[in-house]
Parts: C-alpha cells; structure tokens; sequence
DNA sequence: GTCTATAGGTGGATAGAC
DNA sequence: GTCTATCCACCTATAGAC
C-alpha cells in the first residue's frame, strides 16, 4: 500500500513539475528530461505515468483550464447583476496576471505548440463565452446595461478585456510598468466600456 | 545582377518559409532546417542571409511591422479627424484580414517564443501606438472624443481592436462565419465604443 | 552564395537489470 | 516502479570546397 501511495505521488509531482516548468519557461525550455530532474527521479521513470510527452502535457494543460475556470466562479458570489459583472472583469485579469502562461496558452495561440490539444480548446472557450453570456443578459434584465443582443455584447465585452490581458502579456504594454499600474488602468477602461454600454 | 537578384528573393523566401512553418507548427516544429527545405536550399545557406536563428525571426517581425504600417499610414489621406479615427479602425481590420498570417506573427505571441525579439518588436509597436495616440489627440481638440488622457485613451482603443480581431483569428469567434460579417459586427462594436468615449 | 560534411549537443523513447 | 545505459533522430552552427 505505502508503495502504491508513492507511485501516485510521483505521478502528482511530474504534473506539477512539468506545469511550473512550462510556466516558467515556455515551451522552449521544456523537456521531459527537465521535468524527471526536478522531481527527482530518472527520464525513463515518467514513461511509467505517461505514454508520452504530449499525454503529459495534456493532463497539464486540462490543469490551466481547472484553473480558470476556478477563478471565473468566483464572481458568483458578488451579489447584483452589476457586481457580478465587474467581479468577471476583475477575476479575468487576476487570472491573467497570477496565471499568465496557462492565460496565453488558453487565449493567445499557444495551444498551437502542443498540435493534439486544439479540441478541449474550443470547448471550453465556448463555455466561458456562455458564462460571460449569462452575466450580460442578467445585467440587462436589470438594467444595468442596454438591452441588446447579449452574444454581441458579450463579444465585445470578451474582446476588450482580452485585447487588454493580451498585449500587456505579450509586452505591448509594457509602458504601464508594474502590475498594480496595469491593473488600475485596465479597471479604469473597462468600467468606462461597461457604462458606454449602459446608455 | 540576375545572381544578386536571386539572392534578395532567396532571403524573402526564407522570411515567408519561416513565418509560415512557425504559424503552422508552433514553437514545437519550428527548425531552421526545416525552412531552409521549404525554401530549397540547404540549412547552410541561411546562415549566408542571417546570422542566426534568431535574427531571422526578428527580420520577419520587422517585415510585418513595415506592411502593417503601409495600411496604417493610408488613414491620413482622410480629411477630418474623425474620419481618420475612423480610417484607423477601417485599416487596422484590412491588414488583419488581408494578411491574418504577419498580424498573428506580430502581436499574438511570436515575441515571448522568441526571447531576443522583444527589443525591435517594442520599438515598432511603440510607433504604433504613438500614431494612434497622434490620431486621438487631434479627435480631442476638435472635441470629436472627450477631454482626456490621450495615451490612456488609445490603449484602450488599440486594446479594443486587437481583441476583436485576435478572437476572430484564433477561431474563438467562428460565430461570426464569413470576413463580411465579422467586419460589420467590428465596425459596430468599434463605432459604440468611440461614441463611448465622445461624451 | 550555395553546397557537403561535420562538430557538438539535446531530447524522446526503449531495453533490461533490480 | 525505478534505475542505468543506450539508440537514434534532430538541432544550431561552423569549415571549407566550388
């Protein structure tokens, strides 16, 4: 039993090694060998747990949605329409700044280096594009926005904070200094949206 | 001549090549080899254009960089500031949908695969940027937007387009069907925005 | 300017002992 | 289940002939 017990931890620790790995570093540094290293065991041992490099980068990339998708739930707790709303906003940059590699692979292309992985993608961006929905059309039941269509409300919701988080993670923005900065003016911006959209 | 001809073409044909496979395969596929078979010469040969790998993919940064700019700069033929504002807009959605390959390559990630790139990318994306900020600028002293930061209101119009159409070209916003639709869906949410920022 | 050949290296995956 | 040892494919970059 202690043997089984440890040989699941093992299997734990290389999830957790090769995600860190690959947040740290990008896929350029990444290496199974790497992530054998810095669990403390051989190569060979994560053929054991996982049929392959891609097999293992799949479970860690289901992980980065986990994550998100942890994040974004949070904003139910606020308790209106308009506080709901403004709480999406704000976990969707928080996400993005405490979790920008899983962010940029989520929404930004990276899925791209891991060929096999495209599928999930599109799933699951399709349900946080329904979460966003939801919250919309609850904001214009109470009047909180105008009443229009809420996919292309939301839409444009999406793309802003998104055109936001990306080109600051991709450096575009890097005249905004420190996150605190960013985020202040990334608050500031899209509570200016949020209220062109409630006339 | 002909031999000095041939050579220029080689070294554009490597640039294509290279953006190409990288928009392709990702980082993961990426190999200098690997273009240098899709152009048809031998891996050598590169090293005859670039002085390395990296130097090649800032090469093909800047080549983006320069066709983005020929779109941009055709919005200064319009004769009020509004109507360049507008022009803005109008140009920025051409580039992305007539060449979605260079405005993937520059400002959906290739910069943080690349780790030596950000220095010439930032400088041209901060010419960008300073441009626009020029355009909103004039908006405001002809009160077409209202009295504010002029920088701050730029990232958020830059952020705005950037995101609507890296959403489109990520597949996340397939909804939208053809380029036609997707434009007209741009151009309202663009126009609701800048009426946002007019009052 | 392009080639072939090669140096020098990394990494995925497997074989077989323990 | 983990190890060591190993194979093999592929990579960046350079040297030198043509």
């Amino acid at each position: 039993m202690g043997a089984r017990r440890e040989g699941t931890e093992t299997k734990a620790r290389l999830r957790t090694e090769a995600r860190d790995l690959y947040l740290d570093g990008g896929f350029a540094g990444f290496s199974l060998r790497e992530v054998a290293r810095r669990a403390g065991v051989s190569a060979a041992a994560v053929y054991r747990h996982f049929d392959s490099k891609e097999a293992l980068m799949r479970d860690v990339c289901a992980a980065g949605f986990h994550i998100f998708s942890s994040y974004l739930l949070r904003a139910l707790a606020a308790r209106t329409p308009r506080e709901r709303m403004a709480a999406c906003a704000e976990q969707y940059l928080r996400f993005a700044v405490e979790n920008p590699r899983d962010y940029r692979f989520i929404f930004m292309g990276a899925a791209e280096d891991f060929a096999t992985l495209a599928p999930a993608d599109t799933t699951e961006s399709a349900s946080t594009f329904h979460f966003l929905v939801d919250r919309v059309r609850e904001c214009m039941q109470s009047r909180v926005l105008a009443k229009a269509d809420p996919y292309t409300v939301a839409a444009t919701i999406w793309a802003h904070v998104h055109g936001l988080v990306s080109l600051r993670l991709s450096g575009h923005f890097a005249g905004y200094g420190s996150d605190e900065e960013f985020a202040r003016f990334y608050r500031a911006a899209t509570a200016q949206l949020l209220s062109g959209l409630a006339e």
